[in-house]
RNA sequence: GCACCAUUAGCUCAGUUGGAUAGAGCAACGGAUUUCUAAUCCGUAGGUCAGAGGUUCGAGCCCUCUAUGGUGUACCA
């Protein structure tokens, strides 16, 4: 889809050597008003190569497109080369280069070879899902699919919350006031009310935070009692938010818990023992790291019990090891940011140069929710509520009872977790029924509907691609704005992935969907005469895979009906 | 105290490396449908881009200061 642009280039810099270092791609501009025209390449920089003004320097650039075909029209105002493309060659290019693949062959080979390790969701043992942690987990899964979708092979890892004092709490919790047959119905929620109810009582005696503390320092020397309970509390928990992916359409190539780094964060407490770079300090084995702002590392707590920085230190060696990464992501809650910084420069003090590749995708958090607090809202809850609320809109829909209520389902989870994703990853969010709940404008069902209509007409019409149809005819207006929306797909996709950011995937699926609404409004397929129908269901032929695939990107579940 | 992040329409947010007249959705009002699915489309209205300086041909975007909100700040994760 570059391709134009490329040979526009090309031609700049034979006429004009000294550009070479200023002109390229990635200079053109979508001019703000369409009838500039539809990419414009601002002049102003060149100007002071070439001495001139800019009006003058865009005044002799035009002279090079004089006889170009690709163009319709090729301007200068002020200072601003604006092109109009030829709207016949343009449909071309770009449609051809979907439907043969080209593109997506071409998306593909830049991260060939190369390997990403990617650790998100990282839910918490005995914490049911809630609202909060579908961040991490579709931030991560989209960041996923976008490496994915760029050729490079991605190790998807869970690192679960199963270590920690908050385990010493809990085991205290059960073994305080547990019920095996509570825990039974439904483990997961109850061992979290245990959860709760020990924040409650610590608040009245203090004594309980130590006693936690020593249960965890139990667990972490192997008592049997403390393991026995811990690793029941973990299968448990996998077991009930596997479920829960399952449902999302979220998988990982490892569960490896924080436990699972248990004897590499023994070797990585020797390890920085025997290095200059730690110091015993206020009874804790640390890395200091005041020269560079920041608090020390702590790899040893004074009560000789790991911390999750020194687990922390060890998943990130383990990887290395095991994988030999070319990057390596962690996509948690921006206030982990001092923890991560801490890690990483620690890691590059104790001689690992490699976690330069590693970087940490912070996110904003959701405001007004909080499990210590007990005020939670459970995904789970959440993906039911928008299912009741698609069936009562779906209720006098011509559909199958069973396939009414699975994609009901997923109506209401492509909601969800479109207005999670269509946000910058760095905001902050207030937790709002109704937004969560609304199913009119820039949503996901929005998404989802415009989808089905292009899949519905694609089935519905007669018409018989054979080779290539008459461009000619998808040049007016409307048909023209939705090729050149197409034609961003490459440079949105990769943007998305320079800044690891999905929602520019997001809001160019929602524009790209306006896109073809109005195209729908206007122009009809089916019923057209043959040579004009077939052109525009080669239109949408490549609008659907392109649509399917960022559909996909951002894990909005794919349907065709609705 | 220090550090990081945010601040754009009544509400929720876009705004790509600085570039032409700052854009959507919701809410409000008006209009379009015997439909290739109206969960749609078209229109009206709504702005001192938190404030003040600075950098330059040009700043919502970069720099400095201030204000407001959020988060973090050694043995929680």
């Amino acid at each position: 889809m570059n391709s134009i642009k490329d040979s526009v280039i090309q031609k700049i810099i034979r006429s004009f050597p000294a550009l070479k270092e200023l002109a390229s791609v990635s200079a053109f501009e979508v001019p703000k008003n369409p009838e500039f025209g539809d990419t414009a390449l601002p002049c102003f920089r060149f100007s002071a190569v070439l001495k001139k003004p800019p009006v003058a320097v865009a005044e002799e650039l035009k002279k090079i497109f004089r006889d170009d075909t690709s163009f319709e029209s090729v301007e200068n105002t002020g200072g601003y080369l604006n092109f109009k493309y030829s709207r016949k060659a343009f449909a071309e290019s770009v449609l051809s280069d979907i439907n043969d693949g080209s593109v997506f062959e071409r998306l593909k080979e830049e991260g060939s070879g190369k390997t990403m390790v990617i650790d998100y969701s990282s839910l918490n043992i005995a914490k049911e899902p809630h609202i909060g942690h579908l961040r991490s987990t579709i931030i991560g899964n989209s960041i996923y699919r976008i490496y994915d979708f760029l050729g490079w092979k991605v190790i998807r890892i869970n690192h679960l919350g199963d270590w920690g004092t908050q385990f010493g709490k809990l085991i205290y919790a059960f073994i305080s006031w547990g019920d095996e047959k509570e825990l039974g119905k439904n483990p997961v929620r109850y061992l979290q009310d245990l959860y709760v109810r020990f924040h409650k009582e610590e608040e009245n005696d203090p004594s309980l935070s130590s006693a936690a503390r020593d249960w965890f320092v139990k667990l972490e020397n192997g008592d049997p009692e403390a393991r026995k309970l811990w690793q029941r509390f973990k299968d448990y928990t996998i077991e009930g938010i596997k479920k829960t992916y399952d449902r999302i359409d979220v998988s990982f190539d490892f569960y490896r818990g924080e436990g699972y780094y248990e004897s590499g964060a023994k070797d990585v407490i020797k390890m920085v023992e025997a290095s200059p770079v730690s110091k015993i300090s206020e009874g804790a084995l640390v890395i200091d790291l005041e020269e560079y702002g920041m608090p020390p590392c702590i790899v040893r707590k004074s009560d000789g019990a790991t911390i999750y920085s020194t687990r922390d230190l060890a998943a990130a060696i383990d990887r290395h090891n095991e994988f030999g990464f070319d990057k390596m992501i962690y996509v948690t809650e921006l206030k982990q940011q001092l923890h991560f910084s801490q890690v990483f420069k620690s890691l590059e003090l104790l001689g690992y140069d490699w976690i330069k590749k590693a970087e940490h995708i912070g996110f904003g958090s959701i405001l007004g929710i909080s499990t210590r607090k007990g005020n939670v809202i459970y995904l789970e809850d959440i993906f039911d509520e928008a299912k009741s609320r698609v069936l009562d809109i779906m209720k006098d829909r011509d559909i199958d009872e069973t396939q009414k209520d699975i994609i009901a389902d997923k109506i209401g989870i492509g909601a969800v977790i479109f207005q999670d994703l269509s946000r910058s990853r760095v905001k902050n969010i207030e937790f709002d029924w109704e937004r969560v709940l609304s199913f009119d404008g820039e949503t996901g069902p929005y998404l989802q509907y415009s989808y089905v209509r292009i899949v519905n007409i694609i089935q519905k019409s007669s018409a018989v691609i054979n080779g290539m149809p008459d461009f000619s005819l998808l040049t007016d207006d409307v048909t023209y704005e939705l090729i050149k929306t197409m034609s961003y797909f490459e440079s949105k996709i990769r943007s998305a992935y320079n800044e690891h950011e999905p929602s520019v995937m997001a809001s160019y699926l929602i524009n790209l969907a306006k896109e073809f609404n109005r195209f729908y409004r206007v122009n009809r397929i089916i019923g057209e005469e043959n040579d004009v129908s077939e052109s525009r269901i080669f239109l949408l032929i490549a609008l659907e895979s392109l649509y399917r695939r960022c559909l996909q990107i951002l894990n909005i579940p794919v349907i065709d009906k609705m």
